[in-house]
RNA sequence: GCCCGCGUGGCGGAAUGGUAGACGCUACAGACUUAAAAUCUGUUGUUCGAAAGGGCGUGUGGGUUCGAGUCCCUCCGCGGGCACCA
């Protein structure tokens, strides 16, 4: 006797849950073990920076990777899918200086609490793999990789320009400049001069590039942006050769050259050097030459510099460029500024003499510092040559098909006042033009990019120590590998403002590896980007305690990772310089592959409606009431409140739920269920309390359907793999062959990462299974299949009620470990369909026809219905469509 | 300014060139209940109509096609990235 479905208990997932959690973790069940057998597959998401809480945004984004990670596994599939803490950095020493605690007890504390939340979610982690960044077995390893990549060349200590953000009190790299401001801080970025240790990952420039084309499982936007950030521009130098030198300038020193200047160093140097006293200077468009009507130079170009030591004009214009260049109005505004230097250069193909200017637009650390402007063909240039009045020749003439010829023009067109380019189209006369400028021995083709190298040293304590003494006699002296680890002093205090490591007693003061005599350590520590840029591979690592974390085997086995899950913010930083190090590390013999992620997935941001009082402070939800006149208030006030934009759930705007209250009243699958549903991962989620609430009906719905369909009889020893379909009750066969087709559509929706689309298929399937309850009684062995299969589908998103009906209905074995549930072909070719028809393209009815009904018994069904015969009128048939399967349409 | 991406009900969103709006949220109604909640079952793009049925509908305007949310062009709007890069 079956229940009555309406009196069935909730389902229990403060006790089940945990339950199956504990189940899980006893039993090993989600230990990666690599399967010769199996294909193999490693999800990985982003791994987390020990903040002390979990947010939402986590929830979502490993929910995501752990959907992939089942459905996977459950696929035949051999998964690693680990989890660890990007650990070391600088909000633990801020907390430290706050809370007087160590930045260690803070990570590690702060560790342990996330690590319970997250297993309190029931992903199908690895434990047995977990580690953090800041674990001397890590940071231990990574030394020895700085000291593989020093010896490789790829590493330098250079005095250098470098951003400093004076709130955190530390430099950052260029990546982690937003907007001219720090990306944590937000405090404006100052330059200053600071020895600094360097990447070389503009040695790997083109690679980086190249690659991308590779890697066509990425987003194509977060490749767009990679391409823009390496900023290649192929075009040509020349050197034009100074025809006077009436300011006296015959040398500038090659040193201040390369300082300023490290890119590109010898070859321009002898540019500016010697008897031939020549300006180089980069261009992409070199076919424009002959519309060159000056140079100019960045102010902080060496001659520039030179200048402003004897003309007191050109030091005073130097001086108010460098006050306005740190400001952002000025920046804003762009307006074009310049200065003449006296200097003339001549034309490469003309018998005359183009001035050279200082101007505030041409950028020193691109290209060589100097252009020659085209002011017909570019904005700038133009902007210029209007302002000091400068001529302007035009030599390419627009094509006819072109709208606005205005000056200045940079479409395409034909070259024209330009002696032997004259002609031709822009593509031949570049061709040209390099050629004859190479022929002459004043040009040469070049590329040049956008990309810097990576500044790593940071003036803080909790980071990787890096491996080098400074002694006197001896300069900068890498440690050898004997001598690691070189360990982060735990006594350390934070009463002073600085770096603890340059206080420290004791710890900086040790001997020369060369000479014995008294030397320092390197105080500054790594970025922390550096320790994210090879984590994913000491995951690989079965049995980290006792091997090389490099050991080839287990990297060579799993890597790459073939599905990345995070969030679109890393799209430059942490991906480029992952990719850049997979590349070096294989350089140096570590590793043999050279890109680290096959498919990359950036996943949206969680978001939820903000309100605000009129003056602009933020409210939390609950403060906020609806009045009897149904406009929003302030609660405890009656103040007005301004419903605001729905924004990225933050602290600071109030608007953030906290999953911890969430999966105390909802429990962790309604929770999981909510946060893919409805939207697609890869766009902003909208936070509602009611979508949340909507989860755990369905929830429960699954379970009264479990528990209800299970009173009726069905069990495990119902499952009879042998369905004869001919024998079922129409209503009954109609809902099995259905269940295929849910099949079908739920893996082709998660193949494709479409999870809101799945459990849209799924939540179908499920109404429809609520339609034919009174048929389960007479029909065991059939829904014994259905609800086993369905469990299946179910599990890698709500695995624990999965879990809990697997085991009630008496399957063998877990839920968790079941392969995924195939379909049959045969079951998704319906034999009777309703076909649409059409009358001039406008649905007028269907007709119910069988599948191999001839096109003439078709024809003749539909031309039948009332409403076609009505739409046809007395019109002549022109024309009569048939697609089998699809559609009918008559034009008339 | 340049480069991407996106415009579909009140909302989140479905839709290999073939019945637009699946699935969910909201709202409304019915059943159950002393009542409420929960649950189950419906309705829910808009408009005309008592109904049958019809008109209009995927940002705008055009094109290709028997047929366009989907392909092509134009414009508008929104979001993101880069931004004096020679």
């Amino acid at each position: 006797m079956s229940l009555d479905i309406s009196e069935i208990t909730p389902y229990n997932f403060s006790v089940v849950e945990p339950k199956w959690q504990e189940f899980w973790h006893k039993n090993h069940t989600f230990r990666s073990v690599f399967d010769e057998k199996k294909p193999k597959c490693y999800v990985l998401e982003m791994f987390m920076y020990p903040s002390g809480k979990v947010h939402i945004g986590h929830v979502r984004n490993y929910t995501i990777g752990d959907i992939i990670s089942r459905f996977k596994r459950a696929c035949g599939y051999s998964v690693l899918h680990p989890v660890g803490w990007d650990a070391f950095g600088l909000p633990a020493e801020n907390a430290a200086l706050k809370n007087k605690s160590h930045p260690k007890d803070w990570t590690y504390q702060n560790i342990d609490v996330m690590r319970n939340q997250i297993k309190a979610l029931g992903f199908s982690y690895d434990w047995s793999r977990d580690f953090a960044t800041c674990d001397q077995k890590y940071y231990e390893f990574q030394q020895k990789i700085f000291l593989a990549m020093y010896e490789k060349g790829l590493i330098y200590k250079k005095n250098s320009e470098v951003n400093w953000d004076p709130v955190d009190n530390c430099v950052l790299a260029n990546e982690q400049v937003v907007e001219g401001r720090g990306w944590r801080s937000g405090a404006i970025v100052e330059k200053r001069m600071l020895s600094q240790w360097f990447v070389k990952i503009t040695d790997y420039a083109e690679e980086l590039l190249s690659d991308l084309n590779n890697l066509n499982e990425w987003p194509e936007k977060v490749r767009i942006m990679q391409e823009n950030w390496i900023g290649k521009s192929e075009g040509c130098s020349i050197n034009f050769k100074i025809s006077n030198c009436s300011t006296g300038i015959t040398h500038v020193d090659a040193a201040s050259m390369s300082q300023t200047h490290h890119a590109y160093p010898s070859e321009d140097s002898e540019a500016v050097n010697g008897s031939s006293f020549k300006l180089a200077v980069f261009t992409t468009r070199p076919e424009t030459i002959f519309g060159a009507t000056f140079l100019a130079i960045s102010p902080d170009h060496p001659i520039a510099l030179e200048l402003a030591k004897t003309n007191g004009k050109i030091k005073k214009f130097l001086e108010e460029y460098k006050k306005g260049s740190v400001s952002t109005e000025f920046l804003d505004k762009q307006e074009k500024l310049g200065i003449e230097t006296g200097i003339f250069v001549e034309h490469p193909f003309l018998k005359k003499s183009l001035p050279v200017f200082i101007a505030n637009f041409v950028l020193m650390n691109y290209g060589t510092g100097a252009i020659f402007a085209t002011p017909a063909h570019d904005e700038r240039d133009y902007e210029f040559a209007v302002k000091y009045n400068l001529p302007i020749i035009e030599v390419v003439r627009p094509d006819d098909d072109v709208a606005d010829k205005r000056l200045p023009y940079w479409g395409n067109g034909t070259l024209v006042n330009s002696e032997f380019l004259d002609g031709m189209t822009i593509k031949d006369a570049r061709k040209a033009a390099i050629d004859k400028l190479c022929e002459i021995g004043i040009g040469e083709r070049k590329k040049f990019y956008k990309l810097r190298d990576w500044g790593v040293s940071r003036q803080r304590y909790w980071g990787c120590p890096i491996p080098v003494v400074h002694c006197e006699k001896c300069g900068v002296i890498p440690l050898k590998s004997e001598d690691l680890p070189v360990l982060l002093p735990d006594d350390v205090s934070f009463d002073k403002p600085g770096n603890p490591l340059d206080h420290h007693a004791t710890w900086k003061h040790v001997k020369c590896p060369i000479c014995g005599d008294d030397a320092t350590r390197e105080k500054d520590t790594l970025d922390t980007f550096v320790d994210s840029s090879w984590y994913f591979l000491r995951f690989c690592v079965d049995d980290p305690e006792n091997s090389d974390l490099l050991s080839s085997r287990d990297i060579e086995q799993w890597m790459p990772v073939d599905q990345y899950i995070g969030g679109i913010e890393h799209a430059i930083l942490h991906l480029l310089y992952a990719r850049f190090f997979t590349k070096a590390l294989a350089d140096c013999g570590f590793i043999k592959i050279r890109e680290p992620f096959r498919h990359l997935f950036t996943q949206g941001m969680v978001c939820s409606a903000t309100y605000q009082k009129e003056n602009g402070e933020w409210l939390f939800p609950s403060e906020v009431v609806r009045n009897q006149h149904g406009a929003l208030e302030v609660a405890s006030t009656g103040e007005k409140v301004v419903v605001g934009r729905i924004e990225k759930m933050s602290k600071s705007k109030k608007n953030v739920v906290d999953p911890d209250t969430i999966i105390k009243s909802y429990g962790t699958d309604s929770l999981r269920l909510f946060v893919v549903s409805d939207t697609p991962p890869e766009k902003d989620f909208p936070w509602s309390d009611e979508g949340l609430e909507g989860c755990w009906r369905f929830v429960n719905r699954l379970w009264r359907l479990f528990v209800f369909v299970q009173s009726c009889g069905v069990c495990a020893k119902e499952c009879s793999a042998n369905i004869n379909i001919d024998g079922l009750h129409n209503n009954v066969a109609e809902t099995y062959k259905a269940f295929h087709l849910t099949i079908k559509n739920v893996t082709d929706a998660l193949e494709g990462r479409g999870m809101n689309r799945a459990i849209a298929h799924i939540r179908d399937c499920v109404n429809s299974i609520y339609a034919c309850l009174n048929d389960i009684e007479a029909n065991k062995n059939v829904f014994s299949i259905i609800i086993r299969d369905l469990i299946k589908l179910l599990s890698p998103i709500v695995p624990h009620i999965c879990e809990e009906a697997w085991s009630m209905f008496g399957f063998e074995g877990l839920a968790s470990d079941q392969s995924w549930p195939s379909y049959d072909e045969k079951y998704l070719v319906k034999s009777n369909i309703n076909l649409p028809v059409q009358v001039n393209g406008r649905l007028r009815g269907t007709v119910s026809v069988s599948v191999d009904d001839p096109e003439d018994v078709v024809f003749e069904k539909a031309l039948s219905i009332d409403n076609v015969k009505t739409a046809i009128g007395a019109n002549h048939l022109k024309k009569k469509i048939f697609i089998k399967g699809k559609i009918v349409n008559f034009v008339v």
